[in-house]
DNA sequence: GTCTATACAGCGATAGAC
DNA sequence: GTCTATCGCTGTATAGAC
């Protein structure tokens, strides 16, 4: 059988209308919100006509899916780039946070977390896969974070969940707090805080 | 000059019908944001007509800004009946985590914490209002931070300000991943993790 | 201070021509 | 795949009677 194949190999910027949509609605709702943009906002900035953009996706629901399904994978995949690159606890956990830094750099929020504010207003398939999304990044903090531990390179207070679930929210929170100034030395203090506290090579208490 | 004054001294609960708009419109934009409540839902709730509502609060935006500076004075009030009560830095600092897990516990999100998100699509003095209330925070915990480190009570790396900004990020944060869930424990555990970190007299390390 | 009635803009969504 | 045109609904807001 076929593989599934949406675009060439040799895949170019944003071609087609599709993902161009998928670019300007993902914008839209780090910025926003979901109920902060509408399908009119979408269309005018592409340069489409509304009932194009239903055309390509019918509800705004599965709009709002596939913007945020396409956004977890992509934090997925970066995740798994951080594990292929083969470096220690502190290394990884460091680049985990410049993720983050990268979003609020874009002058956008983490898709997961400003929709996460908005939960209990979305469609049921995009709360699960907000669920999902924090259910993943807890896991593979908290891996990173136990092999640090038993190899020597953090000692952090608390179990390796709790480390971790606390380091998913302050880096969510900073951003946060950070996005209404657009305060990115804030975050950048705030994630090294966080980091600090895990009792990485450079910050031992004695 | 009298002094405004528009509750009577022996004020009881939620006698008049402004106050129940505030209440009702109050819980709707802690648990779904300025975008995803309507007139119509407080209106319906509170068994008026739109028309009543707009007697009491003129415009949306007005009825926004009423509630979130209700909400912002409530919690200063909180902040100074803490430092009334003559603690030291670290029971301080617990007592104000507590006022966010109240805040959780009661199904509801931190006002400014679920604006934030919203920040962009809000009218300007709503915006004003949460940049107030962050710096207020801030300030606070840098100046009780501050105390406990010079008092020897508290050990934190970092700045008082850069501590305190890790402190309330965190803190938001941790509402924010565990609202999905209604999940207290993870909250909690959190909260404990990150005041934990500020090195107070049960965490010194060794 | 509350109501009925309504204005008016915007929303998500659809039909059908090209 | 894009368009024009339009539908039905909901949103905020207003007018005016009681």
């Amino acid at each position: 059988m076929p593989a599934v194949r949406k675009k060439p190999a040799t895949s170019k910027r944003s071609t087609g209308t599709p993902d161009r949509i998928l670019d300007v609605a993902g914008r839209l709702m780090q910025t926003r919100g979901y109920n902060g943009f509408s399908y009119a906002d979408v269309a005018a900035e592409i340069g489409i006509t509304k009932a194009s953009l239903h055309h390509h996706f019918s509800t705004k629901a599965v709009l709002g899916a596939a913007i945020l399904e396409r956004y977890a994978r992509g934090f997925r995949a970066a995740l798994a780039a951080i594990d292929a690159a083969g470096l220690g606890a502190p290394l990884r956990l460091e680049r985990y946070a410049r993720l983050h830094a990268k979003v609020l750099r874009q002058d956008r929020l983490c898709l997961c977390g400003i929709l996460a504010a908005e939960y209990l207003t979305l469609p049921a398939p995009m709360q699960r896969t907000i669920r999902a999304f924090f259910a993943d990044n807890e896991r593979w903090l908290a891996r990173v974070i136990g092999e640090g531990r038993s190899g020597g390179s953090l000692h952090p207070q608390g179990s390796d969940e709790q480390v971790a679930l606390m380091l998913l929210g302050g880096l969510e929170g900073a951003m946060l707090v950070a996005w209404p100034l657009k305060d990115m030395a804030s975050f950048a203090a705030s994630a090294r805080r966080l980091l600090a506290s895990l009792g990485g090579p450079a910050n031992r208490r004695g």
